[in-house]
DNA sequence: CGTTCTTTTGATGATGCTCAACTGGGGTGG
DNA sequence: CCACCCCAGTTGAGCATCATCAAAAGAACG
């Protein structure tokens, strides 16, 4: 995993230039193109800018910065973290490959997050504005958009749920829950994955501590729910560890 | 406090059909139609469905049915919820005059939450596949819905950071200031109003218990910051309020 | 290999929850 | 009109969960 894609100056016939476009884009089935025609498809990439690689620990944009360009991920992991006025960091999402970053800019032109890539990473930079054109005759892209938007409401919302009243053990079963069906949507192990994430991203996206984080692995590990190996997972029984994160079962 | 914005009878022939109308409605400028000349106003107006009542404690739309509307509340107060796999509820969000609901369902069709009225109130339902028709040849239209779209995103963050990293006290304080300004955009007095939910909707909302809220209530009105008389609130500092919403003091 | 950062583990404590009893307002019916 | 009830809200006492503080152990990196 990891390995770069080829960066390439577009337009034109050869093998490079396929392999940044979204027909030849492994995402291509989850991101913006889902369900475009060959041809509807290329106007798409024809607005797309340049494929940014963006290191690890770099910023892809930051708060308040002037809002252009939504990022479609092609390859790597994100987290987007809002700052509190106090100064507190608070992570809203981990995102991953095939996924839309900056739509919480669009209503006032401006960032309202910072994303940051998680390992060495490539986006799609789509311009907001000539995204919109392309709306008016492409009515299946739009809906997909929105499709789109729509989805991060109702994960923004089941998170609203987490945070506002499961329990501690019960958070983290559905954090492992959550990534276990992204990867498997990507085609991935649904059992088996890395964590890109440190234990102390984990315990601030989940409104809890490192040092629980850590408490919980042991403990799941101890009643032989998982195998962890730093920030190797192994899910061991999926079963029960959905039963954990619906709240219908509790592991003492 | 409260007083109605009025309606004014704006430019022409029937009444009734006026008071029905886009143009007419107080709510305009904070809602769909805003930004829209007379003629393309007058071209929402015609795709706009029934002009809903919904009584108080009244279900708008409850969780997995069919979604073929986005209702704009005209009039009144809603809550929308998340019910867990395990039965809890979880209040995700309360919503007033100018504002939109269901938009969670585009992504799947159907729609995600329970929204109930907390009080008699009033819609206009807006037939989405005819309002995404409309799109393709009004993009001030679309430009505004995204930007709705992407508020209503940003606003779930906020909820998130607070539910993620703020103490009782701060959060309350948050949801006060919050429903402050939202009062205040919409010409009503910002530091006088009704609450139109309980407190253990608060509670439920905040991630709190409903004694919690109650307790709260009692300290900040001991510490002289509002005055409070079942669901009358008044805010009697503003600013020492935004400080505790802000995590800059403590009200011991 | 030493340095540094992350993670683990333990001991203690505070915030907010649970359980319980009480208050007060609003509606109903005698 | 008053008595009563019922529900929402308030207040108190004790407790559980998770945070905090501290220290040691393991990875990662040069």
């Amino acid at each position: 995993m990891n390995q770069p894609v080829p960066m390439t100056p577009a337009t034109s016939l050869n093998l490079s230039v396929l392999k940044a476009s979204c027909s030849a884009c492994s995402m291509h089935q989850l991101c913006l193109p889902m369900g475009l025609g060959e041809s509807d498809m290329h106007r798409l990439d024809e607005i797309i800018g340049r494929r940014r690689k963006v290191p690890k620990d770099s910023l892809l944009y930051r708060m308040d910065d002037a809002f252009t360009n939504l990022y479609a991920i092609r390859l790597g992991h994100f987290k987007t973290y809002q700052v509190s006025p106090g100064g507190e960091q608070q992570i809203t999402g981990f995102q991953m490959a095939g996924e839309l970053l900056g739509m919480d800019a669009i209503s006032t032109d401006r960032h309202h997050c910072d994303a940051v890539a998680l390992e060495d990473s490539e986006v799609c930079e789509i311009p907001f504005a000539r995204l919109e054109e392309l709306f008016g005759t492409l009515p299946t892209l739009l809906h997909h958009f929105h499709r789109m938007m729509s989805q991060e409401i109702t994960r923004e919302q089941n998170v609203m749920l987490l945070l506002g009243n499961m329990r501690a053990e019960q958070r983290f079963a559905a954090f492992l829950i959550n990534l276990s069906s992204r990867y498997a949507a990507r085609g991935y192990s649904s059992t088996t994955f890395q964590l890109r994430m440190s234990r102390e991203e984990i315990g601030n996206y989940l409104g809890l501590t490192i040092e629980s984080i850590s408490r919980l692995l042991s403990r799941l590990k101890k009643q032989g729910l998982l195998r962890v190996a730093n920030r190797e997972i192994e899910l061991l029984d999926l079963h029960t560890m959905r039963a954990l994160a619906a709240g219908t079962e509790t592991c003492s």
